[in-house]
DNA sequence: ACAGCCTCTCGTCAAGAGTT
DNA sequence: AACTCTTGACGAGAGGCTGT
């Protein structure tokens, strides 16, 4: 068999002309033997190999491995990526006009780092079969509950420290932490006072927002939970509420108003406290994006894996059958 | 049982990316 | 510009495995 290889003007390399190229393979193959197979291996930077078939009628038809060259690569490496991105600027230059090349500008674009939920949305969005990442929805999403507790109390008090008590109506105690972004950190307390284990006793059920670790404690009578101080561990406060403000509790302070150097220190540890725990989140939650990304990138060179397998089958068949007719 | 090694998970820091 | 988010890198600790 003579090899010869023949550059098909026609291709632009898109994928949805991969698929045009392989259906007219199909097509043609009902008709017309193919007279030449020529492989021509992507030269530099790995590109998928492009398969040349010649038909006996002069027509060429071009086939593109699996993995296109449009297409982002399944496993994505910086160099790869870098690759792409060069390509891309190249052409974006060309197509203006601009000769000159800004390379300061594109060395600061090659740096950027690629978010695993960006990459993985934007693979979702061309390929049907891959899953979005999700946005996790926040702790105020998922527990509208205690929003809506939050929004009818009886008295609302704000500590030393920033912090909001809710007295609600029906005995609950939430305390939150002010947010950049709204309340955070929100912590309730339900009073019940159904078989109470102590004469004139209240249960107090504190319950972390996440639902994990209720906590049950007695607070006699009518008395109720303040948060006293901030810190590592945080300590509450049992008073009797006399007047409409607890004892010990002082009313909304700016947050400039903070002069005393405890009060800064306060203000400095709590903020870097805030800091931490929004980072640990931030990294569990960048490490379970992760996963599902490789996963996801896993699952997605399997398939890949059987559909070049099939291709490559097909082309071989098509070889025996149409390779033996002319010659 | 113990030491050494490996792997995994987690918290933290730092720097770049993204948003307001 | 200031702020928040995202993620790579690093170290610490836990747990499993293996050789002695």
């Amino acid at each position: 068999m003579t090899m010869e290889t023949v550059v098909d003007s026609q291709q632009d390399g898109s994928a949805s002309d991969c698929v045009t190229d392989r259906e007219a393979i199909q097509d043609q193959s009902t008709h017309s033997p193919v007279s030449t197979v020529t492989q021509v291996s992507g030269a530099a930077g790995g590109s998928p190999t492009v398969t040349v078939v010649q038909l006996p009628g002069g027509q060429t038809v071009q086939v593109q491995g699996v993995i296109q060259a449009t297409q982002q690569s399944v496993i994505q490496s910086p160099q790869i990526q870098t690759v792409q991105i060069a390509a891309i600027a190249e052409t974006d230059e060309s197509e203006s006009g601009e000769g000159v090349t800004d390379s300061k500008k594109r060395r600061e674009i090659l740096s950027r780092r690629p978010s695993y939920r960006k990459i993985l949305n934007e693979l979702s969005s061309d390929t049907p079969g891959v899953p979005k990442i999700e946005e996790e929805k926040s702790e105020e999403e998922v527990t509208p509950s205690n929003i809506a507790t939050m929004a009818v109390p009886t008295s609302i008090y704000q500590t030393s420290t920033g912090q909001y008590i809710a007295i609600a109506q029906g005995g609950t105690i939430q305390i939150a932490n002010p947010g950049s972004d709204g309340v955070q950190g929100l912590q309730t307390f339900t009073m019940t006072n159904s078989g109470t284990p102590q004469p004139g006793a209240t249960i107090v059920q504190y319950a972390t927002q996440s639902g994990d670790g209720t906590q049950q404690f007695f607070v006699p009578g009518s008395q109720v939970v303040v948060q006293a101080a901030t810190g590592d561990m945080p300590t509450y406060q049992i008073r009797t509420p006399t007047s409409s403000l607890p004892q010990g509790v002082v009313m909304a302070a700016s947050p400039g108003s903070l002069h005393s150097p405890q009060q800064l220190s306060d203000e400095v540890t709590r903020k870097r406290e805030h800091r931490l725990m929004k980072n640990r989140d931030a990294a569990k939650e960048c490490r379970r994006r992760k996963k599902e990304y490789v996963k996801c990138l896993e699952s997605r060179v399997g398939m890949l894996e059987v559909q070049n397998k099939k291709l490559i089958e097909e082309l071989e068949s098509l070889k025996d059958i149409y390779g033996g007719k002319t010659n």
